[in-house]
DNA sequence: GCCGTTTTCGGCCCGACTGTTTTCAGTCG
């Protein structure tokens, strides 16, 4: 899959255009066919195999012609091209806040910068404010600029920034009368990453409710202070926005700070096609100019004649043509969950007893939980030997005999060793109700090997649900070199469940990956937080975000069956293919 | 550079803020 290595390159021939000073719109193509690419679920080398590339909506011939020349070559002449009068150094200026590609270029073409270490070098030496159309002003602006992205290590994890800016909400609760308030942009969208946070609110007093933002605890440097917009950087480097907007336009605000951009764009298109406008003021006839809501954000697509659209869903990935025809579907919700199918107790990693986990899932109100401890294979966690296993078993017996509030399910999460097979025999598997199975070691194998080994596992009758597919770590490792496309096929085959993990550095399988097996293949999905003490089942949401980013619905996930459906699910791989 | 119940040319979302200007360019979200 070579979909990001081809984004990449289209992007950069996108910023290299930009500086350059071509059509704004040339460029935009390049960005526009970067992202489609970035976001397509199926290997872009294959589609170009197929002489399909222009399927992609935003390709066209020039684009197609570039793809299939730097998929054959490794590279592209018109980039090679480019980069001698425009050096690609130049891309990484720009991303300094402040810096744009006009910038970037005028400092190259008369101080000759081409790299933030150049560039720090001349603002110490104030080079800048010489410049025509500098002042001491603007080398300021930048200077503090070079200071956010080096201290901004990248994007959080949405399970970090989460819980931050409900920490911040419920304190300026806490502090202001508030009408409305809410997460917008990427938060609310629910990324697995999310760059800076943004607060979204409506009050009767705007000055005190900056006032409280900015003396927040966390805050360490206030950014920018006003009576509509206020950002401030928390001493862990996070940036924060509050916006506060009238009441009576809380909603058109909400949608347009929500976006995605794509989302935004793609809406305000269909709407200026249908006589309105929309601004982050509300919904406007163009004819008379008059105003016809944004109060709320379902008058915008109210008003669009749509379906109010999750915004889980808005990523210009179908879903204004799909709210159009009110086929959206109905999201899986966190109340629809009844259970976790994936978590460990202190049989072996896991922080808690049996016991413990079991009463913390009737906290959340689920009919069943299934106890995945670690089996043998995987030494460093304590993995559990057949004879352990038949130990353990007599504790979740008991527990079952003395309580009806929940169900444990009786489970490992099995090793996939190197060869594919499963640590642990088909005997000590077959009187387990539940064997979830992953790949813990050997991350690294080639494409080839891990194919291999998927396939063995998948066709192992007693494994349902296979654990953390790709096993990426969202910033720190790469997905395995499996082919997606292949082991689709396999679980399909097989009727094996893929796990949506909740983890916050894995959220494995990722939305694109999990909508495209779902919709392509009908593969069941299963959300689970992969707990290791109590506190962790919280995690479940982001789970449930995810599943919502990849279109799913109840049916489509087997923790929101009832424990007698579930049974019978987890049944029916065993009966199709023992004797 | 792409695209078309606005089809083969002429469009391609919208506004705020900043800084440097007398009406706007650049950047950002």
């Amino acid at each position: 899959m070579r979909n990001l290595e081809v984004a990449q390159i289209l992007r950069e021939i996108g910023v290299l255009l930009e500086i350059k000073g071509e059509n704004r719109f040339r460029v935009l193509a390049y960005q526009e066919a970067a992202r489609k690419i970035e976001n397509w679920p199926e290997a872009i080398e294959l589609l170009a195999k197929e002489g399909k590339l222009r399927d992609i909506s935003g390709i066209g011939e020039g684009l197609a012609a570039k793809i299939d020349e730097y998929l054959r070559t490794g590279k592209i002449e018109y980039y090679e091209e480019l980069t001698k009068e425009t050096p690609r150094e130049l891309i990484q200026l720009t991303e300094v806040p402040g810096v744009g590609p006009k910038i970037a270029r005028q400092l190259y073409s008369d101080l000759g910068i081409l790299t933030i270490e150049q560039l720090v070098q001349a603002i110490q030496e104030h080079r800048l404010q010489n410049l025509p159309g500098f002042s001491i002003k603007s080398e300021e602006k930048i200077r503090k600029g070079i200071d956010i992205i080096k201290k901004n290590t990248g994007r959080m994890l949405l399970g970090y920034a989460l819980p931050l800016a409900e920490e911040v909400i419920t304190f300026l609760r806490e502090n202001n009368q508030i009408d409305n308030i809410s997460t917008a942009g990427s938060l609310r969208r629910m990324k697995e990453t999310i760059g800076d946070i943004d607060i979204l609110a409506s009050t009767v007093d705007a000055n005190r409710m900056m006032e409280a933002f900015i003396n927040l605890p966390m805050v360490k440097q206030i950014i920018a202070h006003g009576t509509t917009k206020s950002s401030i950087l928390t001493y862990e480097g996070v940036q924060i926005d509050l916006r506060v907007v009238d009441n009576q336009c809380f909603g058109a605000a909400l949608q347009y700070f929500t976006g995605s951009k794509e989302h935004n764009v793609k809406l305000r298109e269909y709407a200026l096609k249908k006589g309105y406008k929309i601004n982050e003021y509300g919904i406007y006839r163009i004819d008379d100019g008059k105003r016809r809501g944004g109060e709320k954000e379902e008058d915008i697509y109210q008003i669009l004649g749509m379906e109010w659209i999750p915004p889980e869903m808005r990523e210009d990935q179908g879903e204004i043509e799909a709210a159009l025809q009110k086929r959206l579907p109905i999201l899986v919700d966190i109340k629809d969950i009844q259970g976790d199918l994936h978590v460990h107790s202190n049989w072996s990693d896991g922080l808690v007893s049996i016991e413990e986990m079991a009463k913390a899932a009737v906290q959340k109100g689920y009919q069943y939980i299934a106890i995945c401890d670690h089996s043998q294979g995987l030494a460093v966690a304590s993995g559990l030997t057949p004879e352990q296993i038949q130990e353990r078993r007599k504790e979740i017996n008991q527990w079952n005999q003395n309580h009806s509030e929940i169900f444990v399910l009786e489970g490992v999460e099995a090793n996939i060793l190197g060869d594919g097979s499963i640590d642990l025999p088909d005997e000590v598997l077959a009187q387990l109700p539940i064997v979830v199975a992953g790949i813990h070691t050997g991350l690294s194998q080639n494409t080839e090997k891990i194919n291999q080994r998927l396939e063995k596992a998948f066709k192992n009758p007693y494994v349902q649900i296979i654990s953390h597919p790709t096993g990426r770590l969202i910033n720190k490792r790469d997905s395995t070199q499996g082919d997606l496309a292949l082991l689709f096929k396999y679980a399909q085959q097989t009727t094996t469940a893929l796990e949506i993990n909740a983890q916050p550095e894995r959220l494995d399988l990722k939305d694109i990956d999990a909508r495209q097996a779902n919709e392509k293949y009908q593969i069941k999905l299963v959300i689970s937080t992969d707990s290791h003490d109590p506190s962790s089942l919280n995690l479940m949401r982001l789970g449930v975000a995810q599943a919502r980013r990849a279109w799913l619905t109840n049916k489509d996930i087997l923790n929101t069956y009832n424990k007698g459906q579930l049974l019978e699910i987890l049944q029916k791989k065993r009966e199709r293919f023992t004797i």
